[in-house]
DNA sequence: ATCTATTTTCAGTAGTTTCTGAAAATCCGA
DNA sequence: TCGGATTTTCAGAAACTACTGAAAATAGAT
């Protein structure tokens, strides 16, 4: 169960592992237990570790690198979220603002043309303002110290 | 810009050009404004319309069908959230209830192993829980016609 | 500094998803 | 009901993504 989530399934896999197995593991013991080759868990712990959701930990006497999964529930939707919100929402409101900057430079149309125009300007401004919106809203649920979605689900919760 | 967002890059970009455009487009002019094949329109706003962003209209003394895109952002990203719940959300609940269900009955297992089950028992519920909350939020959200999104980030705001 | 356990990188392969184009099905008007 | 316009389906091609395995790089112990 991962595969829909648009993330490489050996991805989902290992994350799982180390999140329900709770201890930190080794390269090795990871191989062992999901199947996969030594690449693939090097270049999935990386991405993981980007993500903030997995760290490194080095154990006294071991040569080897440990790895061990963010356990707080909350704190872990919250790194998920400021990572899509980077590789995702952010990128496509920069696209948002060049769309729109380039609409308006095409000046030169001519007359009947110009209220078509218009109406398009207007319909990419309305999608800019609402993604804007959510952005600036999720900035300040993931930011607080990771505790912040937690807080706004309870806060919404009576609401419900 | 839509291939970061796991949807195929024809898709966004068709439901792009219907949103901007404003009016109902048939499948030849969606396939010659895009460049795209006429099995890949059809495919693609089949698509569309399952997730409720684009609806097929009809033109008196037209033989073909026109489709036009959801206009309102707030209603067209409730859509979108109601989709991706059913697709993603779901499923992983339901998953994770099976595997709850399974975990708890290894109950063959020798007692030293008890406590360590116990454990990851643990862990499964209070991911499944948080992720519960959050499915029951979301309903809550893109139900009511679909101006919930809006209001939720309405009543959010002034929290910033 | 050297030696070796460990990790990283990456070219090639396997697997998956998306797209095309044409044949088959459908649908509407007369 | 028939005929042609329109849409749908689907097998194969193209494009993309993920995975492997081994060579190269790195880092810790002595």
């Amino acid at each position: 169960m991962g595969t829909s989530w648009g993330v490489p399934r050996s991805l989902a896999e290992i994350h799982a592992l180390l999140f329900i197995e709770g201890r930190p593991l080794c390269t090795d013991e990871i191989m062992e237990r999901r199947g996969v080759s030594r690449g693939n868990v090097s270049t999935t712990l990386r991405q993981l570790s980007e993500w903030g959701i997995v760290t490194r930990v080095r154990i006294r006497g071991d040569r080897k690198d440990y790895f061990e999964a963010e356990q707080d529930v909350w704190n872990l939707l919250s790194l998920i979220v400021r990572a899509r919100k980077r590789r995702e929402l952010e990128p496509l409101l920069a696209a948002l603002e060049d769309a729109r900057a380039l609409a308006s430079d095409a000046e030169d149309a001519p007359k009947e043309d110009r209220k078509e125009t218009k109406a398009h300007l207007d319909r990419l401004k309305s999608m800019h303002d609402a993604l804007r919106r959510l952005d600036r809203l999720s900035d300040r649920f993931i930011g607080r110290g990771g505790k912040g979605l937690d807080v706004a689900v309870r806060l919404l919760t009576p609401l419900l």
